[in-house]
DNA sequence: TCAAAAGTGTTCCACATACACCCATGA
DNA sequence: TCATGGGTGTATGTGGAACACTTTTGA
């Protein structure tokens, strides 16, 4: 650590959120629409400055509610990565620090302040680039879904995306919809609920679908890491997602 | 990205590493003794402040070469996490990129410009608290170890500790060195030679050691991480840790 | 009665584990 | 010739993949 004072550089530093949800069988992406110079009119990752005297996830969580109108934490958040400061905003060196939201379908508004048109759009669309995204906020979503990917075959995150009580169904389908699967519902099930500290039985059952109703579960209590808490749970085995979907091989 | 002028906030940036390297049939983190406050005489992990035009990677680079004397990247480095400017420098809000350099054992020099007794400590001793390290340094060699380690499962970063041509028997050393175990010398060679991707044999092979000579092997060329290109080969079917391992279950 | 979805049982096979055994060197 | 470590073969067990089959609802 270099403190032989001349004075250390200083840097704007800003939050990026990555908020995923599983709607319509397809994982989406919370976007906004620029307002602003620079990428005016472009999609971007909801985000802002860093105040003096906040941390990290303050700060995602502070920018999530102005730019999306999110009351409370919806889900899971956990840093992502830095990108950094050289070349990534036309207006000088920024460094930004990306965050990772999995959550429910939750309703955002309409416009914040300085953004206009938070909504949801479908991952594998944006990923295409059909939409053109500002900054390098294309890299980071690529990077996020890939965080995503993983993080649901090692740990009980695939959940987040469930509202606190669902059926094993539900849970399958964010499995099918973030792995772009078709994972077998009987041996899904099987090793959902064999996975020791994974889920918890309610007792209720799922009513008004077609077919025979559902158990409801919740998270077990020690897999719980919606409130920050422990995010370091972990299912042994994994969930592996089939081999074709790792990028080789 | 909120604009609305008035000047967003500046901090000072920071880039730390966690040097880890196998020597002695144990896992040895990089650390300096500090000459300059705060933290004067704590060890600390090599690190510094970014300059304005540097990306986060050359900046870290810059400081190993700086604190430790190392003149060429001599191993694997990757961005771990940031650690956030709230609360973890006594002269204020501070924002450190923490990386992680993987590298077979180098030697560092004694001394730069602002630390000194650069140095290889076992990590065992380090996070039992035989050393107290400065800042939040002691969690983010925490953090640094359990990446490498869940690293060594499904990539084949557990090269990066071993000189570009090894046997078998070294790796395995870095795996039993990392993961603090004793895994099978029979089974080890089955599964690192037989997953495809990871392992070239060279034709050569090793001698002057006592017992029978053993092959030498290289990285296979797609699964050159070394060189930062392609970070992203996975081994598949991963390498597993014994489960007692994962902290769990 | 039929379609649809939940949940169980069973077979097959890949692979991890354990370990017997042989090979090639230095002392 | 013995000790040491390299490398192969083989039996056993666990768990994933595939799928037949029963259960329980809505239409």
């Amino acid at each position: 650590m270099n403190t032989s004072y001349p004075e250390p550089a200083r840097f704007p530093v800003t939050v990026d959120v990555v908020a995923l949800t599983v709607s319509a069988g397809a994982l989406q992406v919370l976007l906004i629409t620029r307002l602003i110079e620079p990428f005016k009119g472009s999609m971007a990752l909801p985000g802002g400055f860093v105040l003096p005297g906040e941390g990290l996830i303050e700060a995602a969580t502070r920018e999530l509610a102005e730019e999306a109108g999110v009351a409370e934490q919806p889900g899971y958040l956990e840093q992502l990565q830095s990108y950094g400061p050289k070349g990534r905003d036309p207006r000088g060196d920024v460094l930004t620090v990306a965050h990772l939201l999995l959550a429910p379908n939750f309703p955002v508004i309409a416009a914040g302040s300085d953004a206009a048109s938070a909504g949801w759009y479908p991952v594998k669309d944006v990923l295409a680039g059909e939409y053109s995204l500002a900054f390098d906020h294309a890299e980071i979503l690529s990077d996020a879904v890939e965080r995503a990917r993983s993080k649901l075959e090692y740990s009980p995150l695939g959940a987040a995306f469930c509202t606190p009580e669902f059926t094993i169904a539900q849970l399958r389908a964010v499995y099918d919809a973030v792995w772009d699967t078709k994972l077998d519902p009987r041996n899904f099930h099987r090793k959902a609920t064999g996975t020791p500290g994974f889920l918890e039985d309610t007792g209720k059952m799922s009513t008004g679908e077609a077919g025979r109703p559902a158990a409801l579960f919740r998270l077990a209590p020690q897999a719980h890491t919606t409130r920050a808490a422990c995010a370091h749970a972990v299912l042994n085995p994994p969930l592996m997602r089939p081999a074709a979907l790792t990028g080789q091989d």
